[in-house]
RNA sequence: GGGCGAUUAACUCAAUUGGUAGAGUGCCACCUUUACACGGUGGAAGUUACAGGUUCAAGUCCUGUAUCGCCCA
């Protein structure tokens, strides 16, 4: 073995073995309890990023622990078409080419994504495979291929038959360069600092009336008024008409109580085209929606003449202009506004009256809300329940067009008066509707990508296929998500499947939390403090690094900045600390928050973690080369001690995964082998092994065997090396899987006694106060000094025959007897351990002041948990209330203490006389 | 404006049904001892944001304040 732990290299190799060798491919196997989760499908034009790699991590150790615990495991893969992303990566190479989509047709495009994708598709499931996810390559999905569409089509179809999928003119949020309508998700709300205008509108009677808005332009397409009811100040207008200023069209003053009389002039300017409240308000009052807008975001026929073509910028412009020339300009006064922009194409979306396709997802979510409420499924943490409730109870109908080329084109065919027939194909709709020699042209639209990845649960385990393995592995187990997708996603699928399948998609929603930077700030490539998971794996320098953080920036100003913080943050770069190390520090990370901020010093430190475990095997190698293996385990306190001590780490983990609390998970394990197995398993059994006795060969077992478990125990979060160690070890352990991560996972032990357990705990507590004095008063470790047993009872009179001679080797004593009572003893330091004391005879090697000062230390320590449980036990409330066998826990506790203390008092005394 | 969450050591985070605060990193001192300096040993470091309240007991429960963040309008 290499003196250090070196991941690269190693990892691919045995990602290589694992998938080669099958071992992450579902067997359904009914005599199994099965376990599914289904991957979040990450787009397939994406790159992993910090969140995939968390919630994979997440995964993944859930997955290979069930695996090892013996169930019928399946982890679903696949990656979603990604409608738009995906379109735009096609349409910039064919750009490149100096050709459009239009210019080759929609066939051809088609053809071209579809290359693409073979091509260029799988660089996410390539960065999975080095995050070590098991995940079942052999069941890939992609929503786009021939089953999941068959599904898309059934459900459309269906949910249309039921008239729960309808076709309408509406609002939406029209994304002006790309030309076609936007899911929610899609939109990004920047906050930016523009104006509030302030417009004086002539009222009919003589009066003005002034209005404010954020968007002049839109005062083309006005169709009414507005004030609050309430608002006494407009008591007398309501009913009145408005000469609308530019276009001259008279509108009315109307009343409506989503007009807030604070804010702005106390009314507004009501535009049911382009607004969405505007909207609402209009269908409230019958008010006139005018258009004033082309797809391309021009302005269009109903504005005057002057204003067609124009671009909405140019439009304001000319707008305020011409309102300041006729003097209806009244004020103007800077104000935050929230911008609402395409995360596709960065440009300023506009609410658009088009014609979409809609599912009336009212009906459907009134089971999706009871399944939760009823618990037949439920969010971790909990709280996330209420947002979902929230959201359901006040759910709009969904807009699932997309004036895409790329994606699921929608099933429905027009004849030329524009007619609606939906069904699977066009030869079944002809049949379905007796349609014969019509002319009929299927719609152009696509399906939101949404729409199949809410089916994403039971179209990829076959639906509505025949033969599938629903029954097998649905409701799957648990999914693992972040909360910013519990709309758009989770809950779709929820209702989806409560529908289609009348059950609900999964068992248990683990919600976690968003990782930041360290500062806590949201990574996005625009602020420039993206981390790359692949770049802390593999490591990069600090010139790559920058390279990669400023490359492409929507706003190149920030390139500079982008560049020194990244110096100030990485003077190095960053190391290559191997995905093991990336994963504890996830896992240590996952513990229920919504936040998540990113330290790559916690990375550094499970890097180190990483190579003191590779380090105690080698040790262990060492010493299998110098002694051999023997058949049989050795078996003394030492051995029992570290089993126990081993068996409630299980305990904890067992607990842990359960509760999905990965942090704890991590952290015994971290704790077991650090400072269990390293600090003191490992240092005592260099004392045994050194006095070259026979048994040597048992004692080596023995630590292969612990070895053993500990790296089955530790697999699921840290793979690799637990793999690379355990291979290497085969030869010597008698576990006979090919591989650790088929092997089973340790198991509780409900009842080992703990009494030789608590032996070796009195040793390390003997052997850290003496360390405490030696490293207090500055002795060195290669000076060996004397010590005495003094006091104490049976029990340590016990302990020290069998644990003497380890204690005198690995405290660094030259002796240590014991003190007769009544005997004399020489002024000394001393460690109190309940009854007894342990002597450190001063003699020229310390400096009594010195003691007296590190025994008053440790007399103020003490007496301060001495007051405190002695005020305790005095108050009759607490003795009276509190449960019993607290009480009892601390009065036992109080007794030791006093003791404690009692003998600590007493040789400060003694030592004051010295000085 | 409505809802949710956060505030614990210098930094990043823990703390089971309330039982009197712990890790990692950093810091200080000593140690290159044959698994590991990506290490060992010891040490210092917290008025748990603030103000009240409930309780024998509050980081934990309740009310309010401040600051920050997210979601929805």
């Amino acid at each position: 073995m290499k003196k250090n732990y070196e991941p690269k290299g190693i990892e691919k190799k045995i990602y290589d073995k694992w998938e080669s060798s099958g071992y992450f491919t579902a067997i359904p196997d009914e005599k199994k309890e099965p376990f599914c989760i289904m991957i979040p499908p990450p787009n397939v034009t994406g790159t992993l990023h910090m969140g995939h790699g968390f919630q994979n991590t997440l995964m993944d150790s859930l997955i290979r622990r069930k695996r090892m615990s013996g169930f019928d495991v399946l982890w679903q893969v696949g990656v979603d078409h990604a409608g738009i992303a995906t379109q735009m990566v096609v349409e910039r190479q064919l750009e490149s080419e100096g050709k459009t989509k239009e210019s080759i047709g929609r066939d051809a495009f088609e053809k071209r994504v579809w290359e693409w994708k073979e091509k260029s598709g799988g660089k996410i499931t390539q960065q999975l495979r080095r995050l070590g996810a098991s995940v079942d390559w052999s069941r890939e999905a992609f929503t786009m291929s021939e089953d999941l569409s068959l599904a898309v089509k059934e459900v459309f179809v269906s949910l249309f038959d039921k008239g729960l999928i309808y076709r309408g003119e509406r609002l939406v949020n029209w994304d002006v360069v790309l030309q076609t309508a936007l899911s929610d998700l899609e939109v990004t709300s920047e906050e930016e600092s523009g104006f509030l205008w302030h417009f004086d509108y002539p009222v009919e009677n003589g009066e003005t009336i002034t209005v404010a808005t954020t968007r002049p332009e839109t005062m083309l397409g006005d169709s009414a008024v507005a004030v609050n009811p309430e608002d006494k100040r407009f008591k007398e207008l309501i009913g009145q008409f408005v000469t609308l200023p530019i276009t001259n069209r008279r509108i009315p003053i109307i009343q409506d109580t989503y007009v807030d009389s604070e804010f702005g002039t106390g009314c507004v300017k009501i535009t049911p085209a382009h607004d969405f409240n505007d909207f609402e308000i209009g269908k409230r009052h019958d008010l006139e929606i005018i258009n004033i807008l082309n797809l391309d975001g021009s302005l269009n026929e109903s504005v005057p003449e002057k204003f067609r073509g124009l671009t909405t910028t140019e439009a304001r412009e000319e707008v305020l202009n011409e309102l300041e020339s006729l003097g209806c300009l009244n004020k103007v006064e800077p104000h935050k506004i929230q911008i609402p922009k395409s995360q596709r194409s960065d440009s300023v979306l506009e609410p658009l009256i088009t014609t979409q396709w809609f599912v009336d997802v009212k009906k459907m979510s009134k089971e999706a809300i009871r399944v939760v409420q009823e618990n037949e499924t439920g969010f971790i943490p909990k709280n996330w329940e209420t947002t979902y409730f929230n959201w359901m109870e006040d759910i709009q109908d969904w807009c699932i067009s997309r004036q895409l080329w790329w994606g699921h084109r929608i099933p429905a065919w027009f004849d030329e008066e524009e007619n609606i027939y939906v069904g699977r194909s066009e030869v079944e709709v002809r049949e379905k509707y007796g349609l014969k020699n019509i002319e009929l042209h299927q719609d152009e639209d696509v399906l939101d990508t949404w729409f199949s990845s809410a089916l994403w649960t039971f179209s990829t385990l076959g639906w509505p296929k025949k033969d599938n393995l629903l029954s097998r592995y649905h409701p799957t187990s648990v999914l693992v998500t972040g909360f910013d997708i519990i709309f758009f996603w989770v809950a779709r699928m929820i209702m989806m499947t409560t529908h289609f399948i009348s059950e609900v998609p999964f068992k248990k929603i683990l919600i976690h939390g968003l990782i930041k930077d360290s500062e806590g700030v949201k990574m996005s490539k625009s602020k420039g403090n993206t981390l790359d998971p692949l770049d802390i794996i593999d490591g990069i320098n600090l010139s790559d690094l920058s390279a990669k953080r400023t490359e492409g920036l929507m706003q190149p100003q920030m390139k500079d900045r982008i560049e020194k913080q990244t110096k100030k943050d990485y003077p190095e770069g960053i190391h290559a600390y191997g995905t093991d190390a990336l994963r504890l520090t996830f896992c240590s990370l996952a513990t229920g928050g919504r936040d998540i901020n990113f330290d790559m010093k916690r990375v550094e430190g499970y890097r180190n973690f990483c190579n003191k475990l590779w380090n105690a095997s080698r040790f262990i190698e060492m010493q299998i080369e110098s002694y051999g293996v023997s058949e049989e385990l050795n078996e003394d306190l030492i051995e029992k001690w570290i089993n126990y001590k081993f068996n409630l780490t299980v305990k904890k983990v067992n607990d842990a995964f359960e509760n999905f609390r990965f942090d704890l998970a991590t952290k015994a394990i971290y704790e077991f082998i650090w400072y269990e197995f390293c600090d003191w398993y490992i240092e005592l059994s260099k004392i045994k092994l050194s006095k070259e006795g026979k048994e040597n060969s048992r004692i080596v077992k023995s630590m292969v065997n612990l070895l053993e478990k500990t790296l089955r125990l530790a697999h699921p979060i840290m793979p690799f090396i637990t793999e690379e160690i355990w291979i290497q070890f085969k030869p010597f352990h008698q576990n006979p899987e090919k591989s650790i991560m088929i092997a089973e996972t340790p198991k509780y032990k409900e009842n080992l006694s703990e009494d030789e357990f608590k032996s070796i705990e009195w040793l390390k507590e003997i052997v850290s106060g003496v360390r405490n004095i030696r490293g207090e008063m500055l002795i060195k470790p290669s000076e060996k000094i004397k010590a005495f047993y003094k006091d104490g009872d049976k029990i340590d009179k016990n302990r020290s025959e069998v644990l003497t001679d380890l204690i005198k080797e690995i405290a660094g004593l030259e002796s240590l007897n014991w003190i007769n009572e009544g005997e004399d003893h020489p002024p000394s330091a001393v460690v109190v351990v309940e009854n007894l004391k342990v002597l450190i005879p001063l003699e020229g090697l310390i400096d009594p002041k010195e003691e007296s000062q590190r025994l008053t230390k440790k007399i103020e320590k003490v007496s301060k948990e001495h007051k405190m449980l002695s005020s305790k036990l005095t108050n009759k409330k607490f003795t009276d209330n509190a449960p019993k066998e607290l009480v009892q826990d601390q009065q036992e506790r109080f007794e030791l203490i006093s003791k404690e203390l009692k003998n600590l008092n007493h040789q400060l005394k003694e030592i004051s006389r010295l000085t």
